[in-house]
RNA sequence: GGGCGAUUAACUCAAUGGUAGAGUGUCAUCUUGACGUGGUGAAAGUUACAGGUUCGAGUCCUGUAUCGCCCACCA
């Protein structure tokens, strides 16, 4: 056993070989057991080409964080994995791809790409389940989904012609946001504003007939190509007179009437507006009211189609220079000033967004909205932290319809016919052999795809085999918790949620848990353009997995963003250290032929049922912890026990008796040990689960691995709240004795008598009973206790502690100007303890008011600093003195 | 224009209304038979500011300041 275990931690040793030992034996393996509760995750399908980041090594690690602590707990655990088809950037990849080749999509035709496409998905999409696994996650692999795998396909199906035939999907002519690098359709949610400077044009448009004319300001000038009216607020004075009248655009020569609509502000601007119905959502509905009809300027690609005159063909930016130029050439430019204002972006590739009227399909939302904030109200639907179901709560109530078809070829195709001669939209599964209309049978599918988060919106159900109605969706839907960062609430939270309500009657995961990002060392963003991407795999690859995990969940809170530090990696790699070496200490100690049966309750000495009294308060508190999902929380608790308690003051106080000669006692410590030891390492499993099974399969007498093995359970009985007192009073002593020593600078070498005066019958036996402590961790030769301090002389370090005050002659090194000065020292510190509680006792409202416990704790600790400090003025009066 | 978060030790962050903690860094010290990826000890805080509620506030309320994020069609 020991032999085995190398004098450092290494987790290269292993990681892999338990991750495959996990996996080939089938641990992460969820099936229908009638006899078990179910506990579900569904993990967020990364994008099926994509690279492990840190958000996903974040978001990963707490789901195995819960799925390995409810496994243990004895709960079916199923956490499906998969991966994402993720459309648009998915294409643009491949499409860069056959670009270099000299190719374009179009030379290959839509099957040749989606080839292509298929290709690049086999060649990459294995990536990041092999990064995953280095990670140590624990799901079900046998059950992997992929979002165009043929059973999600046809959920996706079912549900378009569900949501068609419900009358909640329609196709229609709207604005939309158009990238013309993408060349496709993005959904509001797509789209990232942002502020920038740009200019306000004010244009003069000449009427028609008169001498007069009317000044608009406009942000995007190149769109007057496309106006189809000038407006004014009704209620503004100013223009009352120019409404109805018509109005010249300036460049066109195109005759526009000037109309009034409530919409125009009239404070911004000029208080005119140019209306533009086909490139502004506004304009859209200004013309709509006053049946503009429409004129698109602009062609998928960005530049100018042929309704823009002599500007057909050029780039927009390139129309806008020249438009501004010959506005200004004409005398039609008034003046350039400064404005900010914001401008979409296309979330994918940062190109700005156009808005245009296009046809598209849409899912009309406001049916499906209402649902999903009801669950959210009547606390079906929990957020952790909760602020974030504010933001849930607010962009539902606030939704527009949803832009779902994509002009794009990766992805699932809109299952939708039109007859070639009649026209007539058909929906259907299969296409129709001829027109349900005029029976022509000149039909063709409609090119578009869907949006990526159609398919992923079914996640929680489709990848359960739905539509069909089978067992596994019975047993592990709903889910219990999402875990996913705050970005994607909107694209992906909210329409799982609408989306499962629809289908399934159900919310799909009872809690989300909301984590934040994870961002550099000087807490930018990690992005590519950067270059400040720290790879997980690399942090892997020099501290192990265990140590990235252990960081990314402590020191930080759900849904706060959290900066990454190597110190704090390395600082976890030597915690996992400081583990892997107690253990060999333990091993290395534990006799070969001890019987490992119970453990002799007679035979446990006081810092044994100390140890085993706070292991298991320690279990509770790690269990609480984690029902509440301060995983943070939880990981700090265990970590404190192990170095502090465990390792540094358990095994030091056991160390004689492991070097002694009392058999009984020395097996006894053995035993303690391992049994203390192996509730930590199951504690531990869920944030360190490589080096724990490491450690657990070393470890004498091993059935199970620890993956599967029983989480720990509070035991009542173990409590022992009469040891801890007594290891807490020896505890202090020590460290007073440790810290006078030390502020006196008296080396550790030299050993020194101890006297231990108190008239206290409890204290005595304390003090005897910590006999060995005090000689191997406060450097004491010999020990004594007695009743008073009359015979001892002024030239010892004085320790006082509550009843009891700790001599140590030494004579030669005590300087007694500086011993005055540490016990001033000791003198301010419990005058200010003092002032604070008798503040507190004296104000007749706490005693009144607080709870009993905490007046009488008050009362105790007044007793005893009182009591010290009497100790502490006679002590220095004494060295004053002398 | 709304909404949210943050402000705590030198740095990064924790902290169920009840004595403010950790990691890193700093200083001192220890080559003790698990670990120097370690042990021991120390220094370091008016919890951004101003009010309020409460017996008691880092924590709850109101306001201010600074920073950050999200949302929003003002051309």
């Amino acid at each position: 056993m020991l032999e085995n275990l190398s004098k450092t931690y290494n987790p290269k040793d292993f990681e892999d070989r338990i991750y495959k030992y996990w996996k080939d034996n089938g641990y992460f393996k969820a099936e229908v057991n009638e006899e078990k509760k179910p506990y579900t995750i569904m993990m967020p399908p990364p994008n099926v080409t994509g690279n492990l980041h840190m958000g996903h090594a974040l978001n990963n690690t707490i789901q195995d964080i819960l799925i390995r602590w409810k496994r243990m707990e004895g709960y079916e655990a199923l956490w499906q994995p998969g991966t994402d088809h993720a459309s648009i950037s998915t294409e643009a990849k491949v499409v860069e791809k056959i670009k270099k080749e000299g190719k374009s999509k179009e030379q290959l035709g839509r099957e040749g790409f989606l080839k292509e496409a298929w290709e690049w998905t086999r060649k990459y999409g294995g990536n990041i389940n092999n990064q995953l696994m280095k990670l140590g996650v624990s799901c079900d692999w046998d059950r992997e989904r992929f979002t165009l795998d043929e059973g999600l396909s046809k959920a996706v199906e079912e549900v378009f012609i569900r949501l068609y035939e419900k009358g909640l999907i329609y196709r229609g002519d709207r604005i939309i946001n158009w990238c013309p690098s993408c060349r496709t359709a993005i959904s509001d949610a797509e789209v990232e504003h942002e502020d920038t400077e740009g200019h306000l044009w004010y244009i003069r448009y000449p009427i028609k007939g008169e001498s007069g004319h009317i000044v608009i300001a406009t942000t995007r000038p190149e769109t007057m190509l496309g106006d189809l009216a000038i407006a004014v607020n009704p209620e503004d004075e100013r223009y009352r007179g120019f409404i109805g009248k018509t109005a010249i655009l300036p460049l066109m020569n195109r005759e526009i009437p000037i109309i009034a609509d409530e919409y125009v502000e009239m404070e911004f601007g000029t208080g005119a507006v140019k209306i533009t119905p086909s490139h502004d959502p506004n304009d859209f509905e200004v013309g709509e009211r006053h049946g503009l009809g429409q004129c698109v300027i602009m062609n998928g690609d960005g530049t100018i189609n042929e309704n823009g005159g002599i500007y057909n063909g050029l780039d927009r930016y390139e129309a806008r220079r020249r438009i501004v130029e010959d506005l200004k050439e004409q005398g039609y430019l008034v003046e350039v000033k400064k404005h900010n204002h914001s401008v979409g972006h296309c979330e994918r590739c940062k190109t700005t967004v156009e808005p245009l009227i296009s046809k598209q399909w849409f899912v009309k939302m406001e049916p499906l909205a209402k649902p999903a904030l009801d669950v959210y109200k009547e606390g079906k639907l929990r957020f952790i932290p909760d602020r974030f179901g504010k933001i849930y709560t607010h962009w539902l109530e606030n939704i527009k319809d949803w832009c779902i078809s994509r002009q794009l070829w990766w992805g699932h195709r809109l299952p939708v016919y039109y007859c070639e001669d009649c026209g007539e939209v058909m929906v259907a599964r299969k296409k129709p052999e001829k027109c349900t209309k005029c029976s022509s049978t000149n039909i063709y599918q409609d090119p578009d795809t869907l949006d990526t988060w159609f398919s992923s919106a079914l996640w929680p159900f489709s990848t359960l085999g739905w539509p069909e109605d089978t067992k596994e969706l019975k047993y592990f839907f709903p889910t219990d918790v999402l875990v996913t960062g705050y970005d994607i609430i909107f694209f992906w939270v909210v329409r799982m949620v609408f989306s499962s309500l629809e289908q399934m009657g159900e919310v799909p995961f009872k809690d989300v848990f909301i984590t934040g990002l994870v961002r550099d060392s000087l807490g930018r963003k990690m992005s590519k353009s950067l270059g400040n991407g720290i790879d997980p795999l690399d942090i892997i690859d020099e501290y192990g997995a265990d140590a990235l995990r252990f960081t990314l969940v402590t020191g930080n809170t759900p849904g706060n963003d959290m900066r990454f530090y190597m110190e704090r990696v390395e600082a976890n790699r030597n915690f996992a250290n400081k583990l892997w070496n107690a253990t060999r200490f333990v091993l290395m100690n534990l006799d070969e032929k001890i019987a490992l049966d119970k453990i002799e309750k007679s035979m446990l000495e006081e810092e044994d049922k100390w140890i085993i009294s706070r292991i298991n308060t320690v279990i509770r508190e790690v269990t609480n912890a984690l029902g509440r999902y301060e995983i943070g929380i939880a990981a700090q608790k265990i970590y404190d026990f192990i170095w502090d308690e465990y390792c540094d003051w358990y095994i030091e106080m056991v160390k004689p008796r492991l070097y002694g000669e009392n058999r009984e006692s020395k097996e006894t410590a053995q035993k303690v040990l391992l049994r203390v030891l192996e509730n930590i390492l199951k504690l531990l499993h869920p944030f360190m689960p490589f080096i724990t099974e490491e450690i657990w399969q070393h470890l004498p007498e091993r059935k199970k691995p620890l993956i599967v093995s029983d989480w720990p359970k509070f035991n009542e009985e173990n409590e022992d709240q009469d040891a801890e007192k007594k290891m807490s009073f020896i505890m202090s002593a020590i460290k007073g004795i440790r810290n006078a020593r030390q502020e006196m600078n008296v080396a550790p070498s030299r050993k020194a008598n101890l006297i231990f005066v108190t008239r206290e019958e409890d204290i005595k036996d304390i003090i005897e009973y910590g006999r060995r402590y005090f000689i191997n961790l406060a450097s004491a030769d010999n020990i004594t206790i007695q009743d008073n301090k009359e015979s001892l002389g002024e030239n010892n370090l004085s320790v006082v502690l509550d009843r009891c005050e700790i001599f140590i002659p030494l004579k030669d090194i005590i300087d007694i100007d500086k011993e005055i000065e540490r016990l001033e020292k000791e003198k301010e510190k419990l005058e200010g303890e003092l002032k604070r509680v008798k503040g507190k006792l004296s104000n007749e409202g706490f005693v009144s008011k607080a709870p009993r416990e905490v007046v009488e704790k008050e009362k105790e600790k007044l007793e005893k600093y009182e009591n010290m400090m009497e100790k502490v003025l006679q002590r220095l009066n004494s060295l004053k003195n002398s």
